[in-house]
DNA sequence: GTCTATAGCGAGATAGAC
DNA sequence: GTCTATCTCGCTATAGAC
């Protein structure tokens, strides 16, 4: 096993636990023994926890930028896009009902704590806000396009959250469909 | 000052640093601190840290009832009592932005924690939940008024965790803009 | 009812052997 | 690169004086 396969190994059980537990509530303990390391080990790859987090911040916006370029394939035209966006709410409604959305959380949670890896976390809301309005430009809404892209975000975690707190598989469906009708209804209605 | 004040005061300062520092990260000293008694004189009040924690519950819980109580007649009609719920985001902007929905983050924290006060803390959604559906109902929205309700907070739950990542006023107020143009059309168009 | 003093634990972090 | 051993700190919680 060579230095750089555990390092993505920390990196990876750190990003699986962040979103389950939490990033405070989570000890190097945790994450040692997810990995299958002892705890003095752990500082020949990071320094600080902090750098854990970074990582994992990292990590995430690696991953949501290549999603998001994924869905620029898959979805098609910018309706289909979008389309892609809501699914995954439908997608990984287990892992929402359970842990909530992971970008919402970890952003909600370095805010309370203060935390000066803050603003690196909010970057991954402002990935999928760029792209959501970039899809909205294209569907011809470009004098509102962000406010669309804001307002489908924020239903997007207002479901997650509630999901969350209710455990209410039903609920995240009916409001998906919602969306799914209210894209539909974007391009055909002018602001 | 007599132990039933001290013990107020202890729950209204653990009330609002649960809030804006969350319930895990606020420590015993920082409760003792701001009411300004010491740590050990904490145990003739409380117990254990989770007593405290029920107790601000039970503190949102009944503050939560008497807002509601309020609106019932100061709302006028259910219409009007809606937007005076979608106003509490306007009317505590300056405090969401800091430190996002009290409900919600509570909420999504104990979740991440598995505390036992999870479903508790889900008592005070479920208030509004209720009270939500109660003036859809009254609306003449009796099939879907749940619905309606857990989709009215979710917007607003949404929105408080955009404005928190963002600290985005003029987002806050577009949305509530929508949501109150959203009310206005439930009642005049039929389910 | 409030205080001081302290126990006990787990956290992050470090040193150094192998 | 991984380990064991240890340090220091802050936290919850307890005991007992006043």
């Amino acid at each position: 096993m060579t230095g750089k396969a555990t390092r993505e190994r920390i990196i990876e059980a750190a990003d699986r636990l962040f979103y389950q537990q939490g990033y405070e509530q989570t000890s190097f303990a945790d994450v040692a023994a997810a990995v299958g390391i002892t705890r003095g080990n752990f500082y020949h790859h990071f320094k600080a926890k902090d750098e854990i987090l970074d990582a994992v911040i990292q990590l995430r916006l690696d991953a949501t930028a290549g999603m998001l370029a994924r869905w620029e394939v898959a979805g098609g035209h910018p309706e289909g896009r979008l389309l892609c966006f809501v699914g995954i709410l439908v997608a990984n409604r287990a892992k929402i009902m359970a842990h909530g959305c992971p970008v919402g959380t970890l952003s909600t949670e370095l805010s309370k704590l203060e935390h000066r890896s803050r603003e690196d976390a909010n970057k991954i809301f402002l990935l999928f806000r760029t792209w959501l309005r970039r899809q909205f430009e294209l569907l011809g809404r470009p004098d509102d396009a962000d406010d669309l892209a804001m307002h489908l975000l924020a239903r997007s975690q207002g479901v997650a959250t509630l999901a969350n707190a209710f455990h209410d598989e039903g609920f995240i469906q009916k409001e998906v469909d919602a969306m799914r009708d209210w894209i539909k209804g974007v391009r055909t209605c002018l602001s």
